[in-house]
DNA sequence: TATCCTTACGGAATTCGTAAGCATG
DNA sequence: CATGCTTACGAATTCCGTAAGGATA
């Protein structure tokens, strides 16, 4: 039994237990991880996969237990390379954050001005992507965090943090109808055309169902990815604006009105995704502490190296504290 | 950097940066380990140890940050190894814990009749030697479980968890005149020949430190390994017993007679000993749990992969509530 | 001088990639 | 027949133990 192995091990389940795939990820051939998957089973002498003929169709018991050593000696592995790294270059250290537009424009830069105050040689890598990517990036080390209020939580390999809530509000150009209005409804919305996210981004799915259960179909002329876009089209009189609270400028008010949403809506809740058994560096733990009032150094430390089960039961809290209290 | 170069590194810190001591351990050479501390100095491109000459006086700072992630890696390769055993031969399983003789006699047997009725096939390795050997067997691996009163809690690789507290008793022929004394005081004990523990064993130098403070000393005639060879010379009339009160059975409530001495010596703290981010096993978890009341499950995983500093602290609250709580 | 770490060297074992073989859908 | 895992094989690398060399106390 070696790193190798294990490492395998891990991109093969990762990968959906695809062998070919893992040889790719993993820079090496595909028979390399073939065999190191055989003597890693002989190793420990007993089987870790399920097998239809010559294909691996799921983990055996013993695999599914193996699985998460494995994953904590890769992570354990990264760690002691990224310990070496700070120590060649103390001042160095690089934070690998891939998000979505509007926490990358919206959220990130007062965080980061923060960080970069008590890391002043420190570089950032921010990727900007779509959600299901930025899952992606983590899954494949691209990037060691990411920030994203979809699919997230959904990948097997990352564990999703809620980081804090927001809601929705509608942008109007000044002198707009709605400006006034008493009361926002969901059918005074629906009766102009609107600009707002695609359906995989942004929160975007908790709005169509508010409209969905109350019988209406929205005229949504034009879906976009990013918040300053739909700012655009509203500016040219396109249609009303709907975005996320944090993507309100100062900038903004002075060209358009702006009606909260939240009687409206659910909360959305934005997630920090990081690998399992991950080890967050020094610098990255400041950034998480500094990104969400939710969670301590601590707790971070102590949710990654969490079994599932425990690890779910524990989220849940954090997210009830977070509906309760309003959030932000 | 692979597994055998961290668990030289590791093996080589815990053998006091003794190299050739490191390699019998780790049955291979000595140039071996030798090799393998260079080659990851070369793969982590930092040194992990301060030298003189050619001898290693010290880690740097890297080395140090270092050590911790070995540990686990070493760790994680036992868990690994452990948990293939278990899915070969699910009934199998082996407990191994070394102890003295007065936990082993005294305190084990009601613990360990109780795992056996949830684990039926459940092989016990039971070694019984002084609380230095103790912390020694469990820091080399002989076994994986430490119970003793002294020294585990010294040595650097080991967590000693608080595990109960307890008081010595006194043991007297029946008819002898502490028997019915009023009060037992420390000049009473003092006035009679006495047989008890070595030095080195179940809490007795705590005993020392409070006949010195009150300027006394005491007539140990006979100091003995375990409790019963105490209970055989007092039997005998050789002198009057002091010995630890879970070593006092319904047995020897015939031949003996027995008072209290809580009033005049602090209480012992019996410690259970595992190795630094060692990851303990389904049963081994049982076990300590029914152990101490004094923490849970999830309380033994998480300190177990503690920082040092954040563990001391903990360890204190723990012996702070078992204290209070007047223990046994 | 005894202990302990490093260097040198030859043989053994491991590991890798390419190429070819075979099963599945 | 396309995809995907396994087997075969030769080359390169790594790893080990013995033996010898040098440093320290």
């Amino acid at each position: 039994m070696n790193q190798q192995q294990l490492a395998c091990f891990a991109k093969v389940c990762s990968e959906e237990l695809n062998v070919s795939r893992a040889a790719v990820a993993l820079f090496t051939s595909q028979p390399a991880v073939s065999r190191h998957l055989q003597n890693l089973e002989e190793a420990l002498g007993t089987p870790l996969f399920e097998r239809r003929g010559r294909k691996l169709i799921g983990l055996t018991n013993a695999g599914k237990r193996t699985l998460h050593h494995a994953q904590v000696v890769v992570a354990q592995f990264e760690a002691l390379e990224r310990i070496a790294r700070e120590e060649r270059n103390p001042r160095g250290g690089t934070l690998s954050i891939s998000t979505t537009h509007t926490q990358s424009n919206y959220l990130l830069p007062d965080v980061i001005s923060k960080i970069r105050h008590d890391y002043p040689e420190l570089r950032f890598n921010l990727h900007q992507s779509m959600p299901i990517q930025v899952a992606e990036m983590v899954a494949s080390g691209v990037a060691n965090i990411g920030i994203a209020t979809e699919s997230v939580s959904k990948h097997p390999d990352l564990i999703a943090l809620p980081a804090y809530s927001w809601n929705r509000l509608l942008l109007v150009p000044k002198g707009h109808p709605l400006e006034l209005l008493d009361e926002i409804t969901l059918e005074s919305l629906a009766s102009y055309p609107m600009v707002t996210y695609v359906t995989s981004m942004t929160g975007r799915k908790l709005m169509d169902s508010a409209f969905e259960k109350a019988g209406l179909v929205p005229d949504i002329v034009i879906a976009a990815n990013d918040s300053d876009t739909i700012k655009a089209y509203v500016n040219n009189g396109i249609g009303i604006g709907v975005i996320a609270e944090m993507a309100f400028t100062e900038e903004d008010a002075k060209r358009f009105s702006m009606r909260p949403l939240r009687h409206l809506f659910d909360n959305n809740i934005t997630r920090v995704a990081i690998r399992r058994a991950y080890v967050p560096s020094r610098v990255e733990l400041d950034f998480l502490t500094r990104l969400s009032p939710y969670w301590t150094e601590e707790e971070i430390v102590n949710i990654v190296e969490m079994p599932k089960e425990k690890l779910k039961a524990r989220i849940e809290k954090i997210e009830k504290s977070m509906l309760k209290g309003a959030g932000g």
